[in-house]
DNA sequence: CTTTCATTTCGTTGATTAGCGAAATATATT
DNA sequence: AATATATTTCGCTAATCAACGAAATGAAAG
């Protein structure tokens, strides 16, 4: 049960909610997903952490960057249930539709220097 | 998007999915669920509002008691949507088979007297 | 009408959590 | 090897939340 608590726990912020809804879209490293969300690189990572510790995202290294990209299909049951079920959810939301525009546009070689 | 972090906030504690589960098998009244729970009255009673205020639960007066029972089929399509979820979770967790257990039990005329 | 009773609401407390800046870390770059 | 960089971790603060007991509420029972 506690891993239940876990994952919904991980959901239940809005930020980590977009977070979800961005990763929809295409795997992003730490600096885009802060330069999207207007938070700090920490408070961004923690984020990341909590996500990753629920088993709902994976992160690799990639050069100066680690992307984070959606855990799908996982291994764990009820992610793999849920993740399918959010990617149907909130099209319409105001700020999930704005944070896509910026998905599209955001670029890690802009923001952190060339 | 605050509905659906709502939603996820009232399953994100272990208290109120065990209700969940509980509510799975019949509709139960307050006295009833806080004879389950070992909780105060007025904990499980804060418990079932934050459920209900998601529309995951519903509630009927019944005599001197008020009756609680599942939202579903639900009009939120989220809510739709998690509650066949959740009825398929964690039927081996140990403390869900207790309540289980209990719920097939406990009699609100015996707690509340006759 | 009065009393009883199941539930809800309120106020308090200690625990948890999201946000930030600073420090530390792990590498990539020079 | 030294420097730069992206990220992670740490420490702190303010806000939020689960638990409880007390008080209030809305009927049901007598």
């Amino acid at each position: 049960m506690r891993e239940v608590v876990k994952i919904f726990k991980a959901l239940s912020d809005p930020n980590r909610l977009r977070i979800i809804k961005m990763l929809q879209i295409r795997p992003l490293c730490v600096c885009e997903i802060t330069e999207v969300l207007q938070l700090a690189t920490s408070t961004v990572s923690k984020h990341l952490s909590i996500l990753r510790d629920s088993d709902l995202i994976l992160d690799e290294k990639d050069g100066k960057w680690v992307n984070y990209y959606l855990n799908h299909p996982a291994a764990d049951p009820h992610v793999s249930k849920l993740l399918p079920l959010l990617e149907k959810w909130l099209p319409d939301d105001a700020i999930i539709r704005q944070d896509a525009e910026k998905v599209k546009s955001v670029d890690r070689n802009a923001i952190c220097g060339v």
